[in-house]
DNA sequence: ACCTGAACACCGTTCAAGT
DNA sequence: ACCTGAACACCGTTCAAGT
């Protein structure tokens, strides 16, 4: 039976998340498949662009409508749908991001994003420049975070030597405590820090080209 | 005569910089420095670590510290510093975001940004927040900046079919006309977010946990 | 229309053996 | 100590030829 465009978008989706991006190749694609290398091309031009079409995938129904009507909270609702979107797929942060540059610019997540902006009195060009810089800030942290939580995963494997029901180690964690703690809240300090930066830029507008 | 490990980054730093990063590869390299590609492995373990060398290198000189008084110039002072460090090599923020998660953690550069924030009264906690919040800015809008620059080139030379100096051409900016403009003031507009940011963190340094 | 077979031009890494 | 030679186990992509 023949190979549709949506199985070859499945079966990557499936090595994403069971083996991570490094074993996305289009090899091992085919194999999965059990199709030579070269029929994935008829269905997609480059690895690229099927990358592009898993991206889009991760990121479909984030453009779902906030039922909000204050802008922080739009903002806010916007970032932690995108990061858990991101956060859903292993390896998703880091593959939206490595796709974002050349992507992103035509991406309904940053017309959201800029809408958010525009809604409540920002400036076409200071919601668009508010927008890119919150989705840097959203894909950074999320490609961080994740990969923190990858290697901590491999490090649960890889410690634990002596029993897994010994006792709470005090003492361990003086190297990194202070990044330690709900990742959520983390992200949400940053988070809070766009928005009250947008705040002060809605409340006095003509501040927006001062150095600070 | 012998290859010494300085060599190896050198001619790395050559390849990135004439090349780009795509064609930074270790055979490509030993090529260029006139050695089989087994022999780089003598110097360095393997390819991560000798682009952990060559970050260090274009990383290197931010730590010279700031000679102002003011938290807010300290900040922008090395976020500018960063992004003209970064901007100074072909794909330079590339390299540096895509080694950043592993990376950064040990860096001097996270140190100063953190180091911004406490000294002037943002507990180490929040300090280190606002680093790597300020640091996903940084690195993304850079990424991007670059990335966009490249493509001009690239465009600069495929388009311009007629004349080199026909005059300019008014109606085709429409496309991407509120990115366009100075880059160092899209760049200054995020950073102003961020710090406007903290500064309402200093002010009420309870609001923190609060979601906006 | 859709896929196979087979090649092309690459990768990073390892390691016995040389000097 | 430092490097060569040669291999191992991969990549993405192309394309004539098959069905």
């Amino acid at each position: 039976m023949q190979l549709r465009r949506g199985d070859v978008l499945d079966g990557a989706m499936a090595i994403l998340d069971e083996f991570g991006l490094a074993d996305l190749t289009m090899r091992r694609l085919a194999t999965s498949l059990g199709v030579q290398p070269g029929a994935l091309y008829w269905h997609f031009p480059n690895k690229q662009t099927l990358l592009g079409a898993v991206v889009d995938k991760i990121l479909e129904g984030l453009d779902t409508p906030s039922d909000t009507d204050r802008w922080d909270e739009a903002y806010s609702e916007l970032a932690h749908r995108l990061r858990a979107a991101l956060l859903a797929h292993r390896d998703g942060a880091e593959l939206v991001s490595a796709t974002f540059a050349s992507r992103m610019t035509s991406s309904k997540v940053r017309e959201h994003f800029v809408a958010a902006g525009t809604d409540y009195g920002l400036s076409r060009e200071h919601a668009e420049l508010a927008a890119y810089a919150l989705l840097y800030y959203v894909l950074g942290h999320t490609v961080d975070e994740q990969s923190r939580a990858q290697m901590e995963e491999l490090g649960a494997l890889t410690r634990a030597p002596i029993s897994p029901d010994s006792p709470e180690v005090i003492g361990g964690e003086s190297d990194e405590n202070l990044l330690a703690g709900d990742p959520t809240v983390r992200f949400q300090f940053g988070l809070d820090l766009f928005i009250d930066g947008i705040r002060a830029r809605l409340a006095s507008p003509h501040s927006a080209l001062h150095t600070s």
